[in-house]
RNA sequence: GGAGAGAUGGCUGAGCGGUUGAAAGCACCGGUCUUGAAAACCGGCAAAGGGGCAACUCUUUCCUGGGUUCGAAUCCCAGUCUCUCCGCCA
């Protein structure tokens, strides 16, 4: 959500700034709705008024006069509150101000590298993919999934299985060990208003799996990500400033409907309706957003450096970054079998743009109430971590070496082998 | 699924038709005292929105939405949420 005041005093620059987002929500009318609403306040104001010193005088011959004036204040209030609402639904579909630190551009070809990670070892065989290195292992079944759901899921089974609970306790315990991160485990099911917090609604409801609890109870979604839940923990708060930084991470199941990316990574488990991820939340002072990014950032590489998996850290440009994001570095990791990076975790600030649609704020040093910053980032994605493990630590007789950081979390074995041997 | 109880400022909690935006306490901020701190005492302290360069001022808000009334935190209706007891259950 945007702030009408800074949009009312800068439009010009709000309208250049936005038009760089990809943004398909049409802003020119902002101003006279804004213009409009606040004529509607002031006549009704007025009326109010004198209804009231009519009522504190008790003066039985203005009575009368007095309930003329309550349908018209009815009147022009039906009027103001439709177009606040308009206003509001305009405000509430337009992305976030991108920061000056983003650089301009329309789509992922714009993206910066800022820097790449770890050695891409040539190894002396073809590497194969992980589906068909998690299938010839019989620890990848897709075939299983679509019968039983259908496409976009997968079983894990056995030792993979374990490798990829391995993986969520490994992050967990650098996230909170390490990190100083709060370990949560929350509801993954959101009431509406929660989606709308961090901005998964109104816009892109397509995006989510709606469910049904009662008939008559409120609209309620599975998580796309654990930042909605986790966000949402500060949801109409007025925290102290000693309250901050609060830093959660939590290692959730999310659940997205991938609508529009029909046909995209079909095969294999890059792009699943479900899947497992260690997510990281920060609410903080919002002069600080740009530092705890940072922060936050190496908090997810961190993950990557431990496990020796090469990686590339890039700056997103304006057109390919969230609807909610103000400035996102995107973490890809090296997938051998499509000799490329492939996103791995997203780390963003929100600004204060979350906090408005949530009402969160806290008082500051000067005792006044603002709103809060929130970020947030995985740290990382369980699924795609584990198929980098697969497709990097694969040797030539298709088993898969333990990374040495994990292997305390395996049960100290060093080679996941095929079921049959 | 059955039976009750409740929802008031950051928190606890009074008020149950007319200077009540709201007592009191806690928390918080400022001051006096103290070598420093604590204690004690004094003072301040809700939010949102509109107008104004500003000092300031106006309006709204006591869960939400309707209704009664000149006037509602207070009365009536509907809804939401929370809690307790019983049943069922991971």
């Amino acid at each position: 959500m945007h702030d009408i005041k800074y949009i009312r005093d800068n439009f010009e620059n709000f309208k250049k700034k936005i038009s760089k987002r990809n943004n398909t929500t049409k802003i020119d009318n902002i101003l006279d709705l804004d213009k409009k609403n606040r004529k509607l306040i002031q006549d009704k104001e007025n009326l109010e008024k004198e209804k009231k010193n009519i009522s504190k005088s008790k003066d039985e011959k203005m009575f009368l006069k007095s309930k003329e004036i309550s349908s018209s204040i009815k009147k022009l209030s039906d009027e103001q509150i439709k177009i606040k609402t308009e206003l509001e639904n305009l405000l509430s579909s337009i992305p976030n101000i991108p920061h000056n630190d983003v650089p301009d551009g329309s789509n992922e070809k714009d993206n910066k590298i800022i820097e790449t990670k770890g050695n891409l070892q040539k190894k002396n065989f073809k590497e194969k993919s992980h589906f068909e290195l998690g299938e010839k292992l019989g620890m990848l079944d897709f075939d299983l999934a679509s019968k039983t759901t259908g496409s976009r899921f997968v079983f894990v089974k056995d030792k993979l299985a374990m490798l990829e609970r391995a993986l969520s306790n490994f992050m967990l315990d650098i996230h909170t060990l390490e990190n100083g991160y709060r370990e949560i485990s929350p509801p993954l099911i959101a009431s509406e208003s929660t989606m709308y917090g961090t901005g998964q609604l109104p816009k892109f409801e397509n995006d989510q799996f709606e469910i049904k609890l009662e008939i008559n109870d409120g609209r309620k979604f599975l998580i796309p990500t654990a930042e909605v839940i986790l966000t949402n923990m500060v949801k109409n708060q007025i925290l102290k400033q000693s309250d901050l930084p609060i830093r959660l991470v939590a290692s959730t199941p999310c659940f997205r409907k991938e609508a529009g990316s029909y046909g995209k990574d079909t095969k294999g488990m890059i792009r699943q309706h479900q899947f497992y991820k260690v997510e990281l939340v920060s609410i903080v002072e919002p002069e600080n957003c740009s530092e705890e990014l940072e922060r936050m950032t190496n908090c997810a590489t961190m993950i990557l450096d431990k496990l020796k998996l090469p990686y590339r850290k890039i700056i997103l440009c304006s057109g390919d970054m969230g609807f909610s994001a103000e400035k996102t570095y995107d973490i890809e990791v090296w997938l051998p079998s499509e000799q490329k990076y492939r996103e791995i975790s997203s780390c963003s600030s929100c600004g204060t743009f979350q906090s408005r649609r949530m009402n969160s704020k806290y008082k500051n040093s000067k005792n006044e109430n603002v709103f809060t910053g929130t970020l947030n980032g995985s740290g990382l994605a369980i699924g795609r971590t584990l198929i980098s493990i697969i497709e990097n630590y694969q040797t030539e007789d298709g088993s898969i070496n333990i990374p040495d950081a994990l292997r305390p979390y395996m049960n100290n074995i060093d080679k996941i082998l095929p079921i049959s041997s």
